[in-house]
DNA sequence: ATTTTATAAAAAATCGATTATCTTATCTAA
DNA sequence: TTAGATAAGATAATCGATTTTTTATAAAAT
């Protein structure tokens, strides 16, 4: 489940994180707001220590800014930003998707598979599209699952968490999903086809179609 | 006019975060083994929060593995993961060399070659080659920093710690830096004369020769 | 009118003590 | 002996209060 930067959970401070670290990605803090700790203390309904440690760790991971003596902000959001993690998401999911596709076993293609499939059943409308954000993460985490390489994995997560920030950005909205998750099945065959360069570049225009949308999500939103 | 504009006052867990971060890059601690925190508290002269905080950052970042309940310990180490951490340093540090190549302007060529010329003339035998380190870790950064890519810097360097966790295992042994510092030379000219390939190629061979260094003292410590 | 200085309020960081959990040592029963 | 239970000690995590620093406010000065 929560096998990210932290252990199994049982901390109060771990609960935290994975709360903190959703609502970020998911855009329910303002870019460039400063956060009020105590307003996330009765929020999160926990105490100062395991708080702090959480933000420690989110500002450590890039999620948040921490400016000595003046406390945590959630970082700016940028063109030029945007333009860089699509541009790294490019080389380094389609290098690890490679990757897999050389190392994947049965067990991956049949992973592959049910994640794709869960991903196409899920209900959009669900939890404010929160299900289906839990199960597209999944799907591109599985595709690129045995690339050989964990700290490939942990960067490509990260950019994910990162790029996710300018992709949700305003209302959902399920219509765009369409197209993409048409790619997605066509990934999956391609993958299970074992032709690596051809799924490497439907993954290039893959990113590059969400790249567009959180493109057009930033600019709307400024 | 300006009297206000002053660098935020340190706070406790930055420069705690800092040492432990060079101690553990440097080697100063078994890998595998488990921090007692108290020891800590006393070595940095520090309080529990403070050290706390700094710790946190530092399992989110990849130099400390934190299992809950049961505290902090250093990450062990593998063949795996070096072969891993040198594989990606040469997909991840040849494109932001070739990149850097691109966009480096003017004040960057004088920063590089200021930086290799400190790199030879730094005393290797001073601060038990804690100097010499920190001058080639400059150098390496100062090569790559115009890349144009924030993030790739960051897991570049985020790379470099990690690999100097294996290449920095035992005694200093100030001869082998002898070949290794040429090629530091011979990447500036290459930089200078705007030879993308030519660069890259010798930077993958660099990479590789630290990763023989490294290699052969993983396997000695062993 | 703007800048400087002084003061009050707010917030961040840290401390000291407490609570919860793990680890080790010891004991008992099979 | 060994497995299991249990109690004691050690360590990790958290709390509540304190200290330090910043930010906001208002008066004084240029």
């Amino acid at each position: 489940m929560n096998k990210h930067i932290q252990p199994p959970a049982d901390t109060a401070s771990s609960p935290i994180y994975d709360a903190l670290r959703r609502d970020l990605v998911g855009g329910r803090f303002a870019a460039g707001e400063k956060l009020a700790i105590n307003a996330l203390k009765e929020h999160y309904q926990v105490g100062l220590s395991p708080l702090r440690e959480a933000l420690n760790k989110l500002a450590a991971y890039g999620l948040l800014i921490q400016e000595n003596q003046r406390g945590f902000k959630v970082p700016k959001l940028s063109r030029e930003e945007l333009d860089d993690i699509a541009h790294l998401r490019i080389e380094l999911e389609g290098m690890a998707l490679e990757r897999a596709i050389i190392h994947g076993d049965a067990v991956w293609e049949a992973d592959l598979l049910a994640a794709a499939h869960r991903l196409r059943r899920a209900d959009v409308s669900l939890d404010k599209g929160e299900e289906w954000e839990r199960l597209h993460t999944q799907f591109h985490r599985t595709l690129v699952a045995p690339c050989g390489s964990v700290w490939l994995l942990r960067f490509i997560e990260q950019l994910h968490d990162q790029f996710d920030r300018y992709r949700r950005l305003g209302p959902k909205m399920p219509s765009i999903r369409q197209e993409l998750d048409e790619q997605h099945h066509e990934l999956v065959e391609l993958a299970l086809n074992r032709d690596g360069k051809a799924a490497r570049a439907l993954m290039d225009d893959h990113i590059h179609k969400s790249y567009e949308v959180a493109l057009a999500r930033y600019q709307a939103h400024a």
